[in-house]
DNA sequence: ATTGGCACTCACCAAGCATGAGTGCCAGCA
DNA sequence: TGCTGGCACTCATGCTTGGTGAGTGCCAAT
């Protein structure tokens, strides 16, 4: 039965196009591997290979590339992920640990991912919906407006800005603001964002009748920043690679930017990721459930504080990429950062 | 004496390539040009435009193209900013009149400038150094760490981490933050953000002395805030837009990209801008500092509320481009945005 | 099942050639 | 002096042609 040596020559098929970007002929492969056997028996092997769908001749007398599916089993059960080098894994603490802030730390990740994969590394935001209140403020601004800032347990603060209708300056409304001020918190604090929007809704039957509707309006505007998480942020780096390894690309590299710009779809890929633990995803080429990234692969983790994931994070590159090497990548990345908000 | 239609023709020149991205050669400008003369009185012209620096062939049997100097000329003197259409101007402001908070505002402006102009787009965030403090919270994250936010008068919100070493959780520290934060606040609002940190440093002379260590901590980190700006950020949309016009820059894009992923330029180069007044700026090809963006054109302008600009935006395009259009939308989005902004 | 051999295919490259847009220059004309 | 028509020349571009070689599929032999 040849069977596991079919499948070798698939991995050294997979591991020839990732290096050369170039089809890898019978001759080539012999060449460059030894598999033991003659030119003529990998012909035989190719030609099994190709019926069941998992490499593919560009043309007659050309050799042969992974199809989508070929990289689906290489990734699957032909490959092991590559350790990273130790100057890499301190590369990654140190310029991690130097992060001041929030923004620093998401901004230092994507820059980082983008750099040690040579691809465009995109990160997303610790999600409302999976962290917690941790504050919510109050602040007038000007003579009838109110900026509403919530600020959650992974260090995100999320502001709005409120047109009430009412004279916030004087005294009166002062106090009243103050009362309000502790009452939200109180029934919010500490909860998920889910829950917390819960909390709001049965705050206004506790509170005095004047700052009913100031309250109304105030949960209202903090409702919509809960539920419906639509300030879900991500960011991207390195998409220059994209050109560096555009002839990749079958038609251009314009359709990949257009939907990388497009940060719901990507909001939409990472959010399937976390779902699915912390484990390293890929998803291969027509996998991809959007049109502009069939020709690309997506390496993605889930990362987050402690037990509880809260975002997602990942490379796109062309589906013909080193999933070991980027795979790895993207896991200690995902690592590191969970590691640096778990603080 | 020629001067006159030799600058027609310069003008024209500058308007079909612009169009064709092809060489003008003198006969096709004559088919579309109604110059009223020769295609060989149109080829002395030319001959002596070329002599001058204005125009270059790109090999001998070609047409001619403008080169940085001619394009110069062209804005400088040739060219009328073309006002925007009707539904165009409606259409930027009812996009920006549904913003929702300052985020939004940036974001749907960048988006906006890049499909408006079908270029890349860069929008600066409000300027830290030019707004002034609204509100400054501290609020206690966990047993020792303190979470400072600064809320300016743009609306933009800045929050940094602090490690005080004290235990913030019993009451007694709760009183003392209360105090404190009366006295930040009392200190910086309403000053410009440099002055602020002014008013920070006179404070601890008033203040009880077992909060001043926690004080000086605080002021050292809102100092930097304030005082570093390094958290200035840009946001940059349209990026598929660059490989559309790929055939326009002579290597490839990739330099390109990878000038604009560098924050830190457009900071400098908008930034610069914002000096120049609320004026349309247009750096061409090489008069641009940075290398990897000499083959590009950029046309700015500052925006902001009321008469203090506070920042910068404006696209990246090709040095063959528009210039009339691309001026119009540039100057109408900085207008409403600022319009947007001094609310 | 594996192998060596062989005929065949076809992308790729280089050379040759035609085409035509565009130029510079010059002599004639207003 | 400035404009024009004419003419010879240049040279990028595109097409055709033929040669080359990597690579294949098939088959008979082991």
């Amino acid at each position: 039965m040849s069977e596991d040596r079919r499948l070798a020559v698939l991995r050294a098929i997979v591991q020839d196009y990732v290096e050369t970007s170039e089809p890898v002929g019978s001759k080539a492969l012999l060449e460059r591997h030894s598999l033991g056997v003659s030119a003529a028996t990998v012909r035989n092997d190719m030609a099994v290979l190709e019926e069941e769908g998992l490499i593919a001749a560009p043309h007659t007398s050309a050799g042969r590339i992974p199809t989508d599916a070929g990289y689906r089993l290489f990734v699957d059960r032909l490959s092991t992920v590559k350790p990273l080098s130790g100057p890499e894994r301190k590369a990654i603490s140190t310029l991690l640990d130097g992060a001041v802030d929030l923004d620093d730390v998401v901004d230092r990740t994507v820059r980082l991912l983008a750099s040690l994969t040579r691809q465009v590394a995109v990160v997303q935001y610790p999600s409302l919906t999976r962290s917690s209140v941790r504050h919510i403020e109050l602040v007038p601004l000007g003579a009838s407006r109110l900026l509403v800032v919530l600020i959650t347990t992974t260090g995100r603060v999320e502001q709005r800005i409120l047109e009430t209708g009412m004279d916030l300056a004087d005294p009166e409304s002062e106090r009243m603001l103050a009362s309000l001020r502790s009452d939200v918190n109180g029934a919010t604090v500490g909860k998920t964002l889910a829950d917390a929007a819960g909390g709001l809704g049965e705050l206004p039957t506790q509170v005095d009748p004047a700052a009913r509707g100031l309250l109304a309006a105030i949960a209202a505007e903090l409702t919509e920043v809960l539920v419906e998480q639509r300030e879900e942020r991500v960011v991207m780096a390195g998409t220059s690679n994209l050109v560096r390894s555009g002839e990749d690309f079958p038609s251009s590299i314009g359709p990949v930017l257009e939907a990388l710009e497009e940060h719901v779809v990507l909001l939409k890929l990472l959010g399937t990721v976390t779902e699915q633990g912390s484990a390293v995803a890929v998803r291969i080429g027509a996998e991809n459930p959007y049109a502009g990234l069939q020709t690309t692969s997506l390496v993605t983790s889930g990362y987050g504080a402690g037990s509880d994931l809260v975002a997602g994070l990942g490379v796109v590159g062309p589906t013909r990429m080193d999933y070991p090497t980027t795979m790895a990548a993207v896991r200690a990345v995902a690592t590191y950062v969970s590691r640096i908000l778990a603080e």
